[in-house]
DNA sequence: ACTAGATTGTTACTTTGGTAACATTTCAAG
DNA sequence: CTTGAAATGTTACCAAAGTAACAATCTAGT
């Protein structure tokens, strides 16, 4: 929580693009009015499932991962936010309990916009909440291809399908270098190190991307786009 | 667009749980006022993918499947919604296409509740807007643990798992019999219809359904849920 | 520069689930 | 009561991905 030269960069984050880019400006900036400034360590917890919700979250900086837990008690990442992301809605929007656990993965910022600050903008702006729904619709509509993608692509496909939307977020759909491990990787697709190892080394074969020590550089992110797609029976 | 009568199925249908259930009741009266039904027959799209969207649907009688598009082409089954289902609500509130295709899987007769109606009701009742984001969250938590337990539960989980959800709909969550062949259980799920009736001969055993021709009887959700969730390493 | 731990590359083996049959059962129309 | 199409039950075989190693490589910290 601290003073001005932070306002700037949080405006200047979250205007480039996603969901604050898209809000009316006047929404915008009572949202980022009230955002506070906190450093999170990698690997802590933001929030944990079951957590009672008190506001709405944004990455500044660094990424963060979200997780699912299973009836069985395993814990599913299903994404990864970079900066200018916002998270957490979900139990916002739901009233209650956070659905998912966010936790660091690498040393990062987050904003962080409480409950009442919402209550408050959107007694003066209901539409808000209009922009919450097109933000979860959005969303839903990415997981159900997501969850499409898995029932029937092959896993290579599946893995291409995977880099090149990751080199939105840190390229913008261009070249990019992800700071994402193999076996990392594996644990975000649902694969093995074995077969995330497989399909990088065909896909550095064909040029479309090179492999690094911790790091995977997409050279060619439409290339990938079209083995993802080419997965047709 | 018929008379009297069929208001008052509608109302009926629409408020015994779902979304509608839980709007507030004067919200609740606009939208029934303003729907229209339809009749369709089995295998008849209602909307496709990419059409211009000009209302919202829900299902009054029968059974809809919604479908998702892949970039190869192909069209995966990603859900099935009962009566007192609304449906076709993300390219109303993403304001243009449909992103998804719908197709009604037996004679269906659905509810419409076109754009310019909401629109009016919106004016008056911005919360609708509140009741859509809330929607669309439940849907994206949803999805998100389906797409994890894809990620990490073996077939035989998943299946029993969606025996289970498919009960709710079917039989309010206790013992149901689900108007599903194993063919179709297989394009739902993803699996072959031979992993299919293998589980189901396994779960038969167990005493926790019972196959029939055209239909699966579900004698024990309960039973069922807890094998989704005994999948644990 | 060295070293230990982390990460990537690779192999042999096993398990799982899909494919493609074919046999059996069910049901509805004649 | 037939009969045939649709649906379920079952089998043999095969390909794909996982497991569990181990080897090679990289990097940070001494």
């Amino acid at each position: 929580m601290r003073a001005v030269p932070d306002r700037q960069r949080i405006a200047e984050t979250f205007s480039r693009n996603g969901w604050f880019a898209r809000c009316p400006a006047q929404l915008r900036e009572a949202l980022v009015a009230h955002a506070q400034v906190t450093a999170v360590e990698a690997g802590r917890w933001i929030y944990d499932t079951g957590d009672a919700a008190h506001g709405l979250y944004g990455v500044l900086s660094g990424s963060v991962t979200t997780h699912v837990a299973l009836d069985n008690g395993e814990s599913v990442p299903i994404s990864i936010s970079g900066p200018g992301t916002v998270f957490g809605y979900a139990a916002q929007v739901l009233g209650g309990k956070r659905v998912t656990t966010a936790i660091a993965r690498e040393r990062a910022e987050t904003i962080f916009i409480p409950q009442h600050a919402l209550a408050a903008i959107v007694r003066d702006m209901p539409e808000l909440w209009l922009h919450f729904a097109e933000l979860a619709t959005e969303q839903l509509v990415w997981a159900a291809r997501a969850y499409a993608e898995r029932m029937r692509l092959s896993p290579e496909a599946q893995i291409a399908s995977r880099l090149y939307l990751y080199s939105f977020p840190w390229g913008g759909g261009g070249p990019a270098t992800l700071p994402i491990r193999q076996d990392e990787l594996a644990e975000l697709t649902g694969f093995s190190r074995k077969t995330i190892n497989l399909a990088l080394r065909d896909f550095a074969a064909r040029g479309l991307v090179k492999t690094g020590y911790r790091s995977i550089s997409v050279l060619d992110p439409g290339g990938l786009h079209k083995v993802a797609m080419a997965a047709a029976q």
